[in-house]
DNA sequence: CTCCGTGCAAACGATTTGCACTATG
DNA sequence: CATAGTGCAAATCGTTTGCACGGAG
């Protein structure tokens, strides 16, 4: 089974690197459909899951929503809006955390971590500063 | 909007504290049946979205999968099996993280975070074992 | 040429909602 | 007795799949 670079999985792959967000399928679907007006969502979705398990994205599962796909492939955590969703990588150093990790495991072969950092981003601060006002 | 204790409330608060397990809207359901055969899933999962509002219960929502909920409503992360994706909960010491956590915000109001340790529980494991016997 | 990939529509699984009815406080 | 909660069915949302056709290697 190896990998063909079709025209539309290209042009998802770089709409996404291109991006610099954590888009959605659905997101990413809307803006490759500028370049490529008969591109299926399926499609989208196809290649997003072959194109993270080939290494070349990631895939972001957060807190029971829709999942998003990461145009950096380097381990690292995420900080999420608990309003608008957004999501922004973070660099935090990881080393800290796996001694605490490996001491908590009950039984279990540990492989990972997430972490998710969970807030109010800028944007959304502001808009909650405006509302506030208007009372 | 106040709560009333409903006989269905109650009951399926009661199955989940005395399960003591972290459970999803569908194997809650098919446990309070037994008890009250004519209830519907949509009370369930009405009921577990206002008791988690009101902070009896707990939700989780792990990496893009079904929601489960929590019996215990204390502070606590969460360890869950990547291949049967059973949940336990962990006791970490929160505190080396919140430090680092502040210092990694870029404009974001933190309010919380959630860490999951992803691995394969015991019996998972055993499975694998007894598979790779078998070849 | 061989199959992997595509577009489309239909199927799917989890969850939510509109409605008329019921029962709690 | 007001109105929160219920059961049911249908709707919705995100995602996946079956199928016949198209195109990359």
């Amino acid at each position: 089974m190896q990998l063909r670079m079709t025209n539309q999985r290209e042009i998802i792959l770089s709409e996404l690197k291109k991006s610099r967000q954590h888009l959605t399928a659905d997101e990413l679907y809307d803006r490759v459909k500028k370049d490529m007006p008969r591109i299926s969502l399926a499609t989208v979705y196809r290649n997003l899951e072959i194109l993270s398990e080939a290494g070349l994205i990631g895939k972001l599962e957060i807190s029971g929503r829709q999942k998003r796909f990461d145009y950096d492939v380097s381990e690292h955590d995420h900080i999420y809006c608990a309003i608008c969703h957004r999501v922004d990588n973070l660099d935090i150093d990881r080393q800290g955390l796996h001694a605490r990790e490996i001491k908590a495991v009950k039984g279990y072969r540990v492989s990972g971590y997430r972490l998710e950092i969970v807030g109010i981003c800028p944007a959304c601060q502001k808009k909650q500063e405006k509302k506030e006002k208007e009372k």
